[in-house]
DNA sequence: GTCTATAATTTGATAGAC
DNA sequence: GTCTATCAAATTATAGAC
């Protein structure tokens, strides 16, 4: 692996931070540490706070989406696909052992700048697309929709409420229960 | 309506203000501003921030389960006291407009003092006893404290996803779709 | 209970040298 | 790109008068 440019190491330190803190947790002077070098240095990478919070959203969303297109890739019912976006969001939980960056920064909108606050709702819209995508053809298109939001909605929770309980456990509880009706017809 | 005292009103700008920006948001000169005295005064009520925050997650948890036992009380099936449920977060949604505030603190837990945490814990674990005890009692244990985690998750994710694409109506297509499971043995 | 005054720290951000 | 130096503003919190 090789070395990770400053704009890299500094975008895994704000996430770190971030996904487990929120966005006032962190802060230029804790990354300019975090990576040794100097607050102001961390200014010629990201100008503003903004562009370090549109960057690592972005960042974000990206990387989510090729991990999840990664666990899907094998997969063909319904089912196969639905535990590979399961396993995404619960990789997430347990690797970074934190909730997702934006269903935090979802909930802290209305103290965050505009421009966070529409990339935060594009991975939203972006989850609950692809969910709809993966449901079997036969439904109707607003049954499909309704059913996204919960799949969607349920592991928002699930991560929040199992990191909350400190039980990773809670999340499996909740989520293998999802599984159990998508192919409900 | 008599008037209110001055820790409440404080109670409420606080909670106002924490449920749309997160902990880190709500400041006591705000709070100063808000409730017409000076910061040194909230500290009088509040000396610490720390208290201020227990005494309003402390609250909330007491407002809400007074708001749900009475919207459930004439409640008899499991279906129509899960609709009662539904009914307290989506209120919380509809009225204030804004996520449900232990939602949001154990989101941004790591950042938070202990003796906040410890609320927010005890109030999923209030939350998820409750929905328990009003699963079809044929239920095993096991299988109703499952179900009783989805439900919690799944009413905490689509507050947050509804607040973020700023469209309630999310909300209900998640529940919604969660009600036509309760019955099902 | 509320005030004035103030302390100590942290924050996001900029100017200019190397 | 990174540094030193600095700034203005905001933050939590305290001392002591009224």
């Amino acid at each position: 692996m090789r070395d990770q440019t400053m704009p890299t190491k500094l975008l895994d330190a704000a996430e770190y931070r971030m996904r487990r803190g929120g966005y006032n947790a962190v802060s230029y002077r804790d990354l300019a540490a975090d990576t040794n070098i100097k607050s102001s240095s961390v200014h010629y990478h990201f100008p503003r706070k903004e562009d370090l919070g549109v960057a690592l959203i972005e960042r974000y969303t990206k990387d989510f989406f090729e991990v999840l297109d990664k666990a899907a890739k094998d997969a063909t019912t319904p089912l196969e696909k639905l535990q590979a976006f399961n396993r995404t969001y619960r990789n997430a939980l347990t690797h970074s052992k934190a909730v997702c960056l934006c269903g935090l920064l979802a909930a802290e909108a209305a103290g965050l700048p505009e421009a966070v606050n529409a990339k935060v709702e594009a991975f939203f819209d972006g989850n609950i697309r692809w969910v709809e995508g993966i449901l079997p053809a036969e439904l109707p298109e607003d049954e499909k929709t309704r059913r996204a939001i919960v799949i969607v909605s349920a592991h928002q929770g699930a991560i929040i409420v199992a990191t909350s309980m400190r039980d990773a456990n809670l999340f499996d509880s909740a989520t293998t229960y999802l599984e159990a009706q998508i192919g409900v017809t």
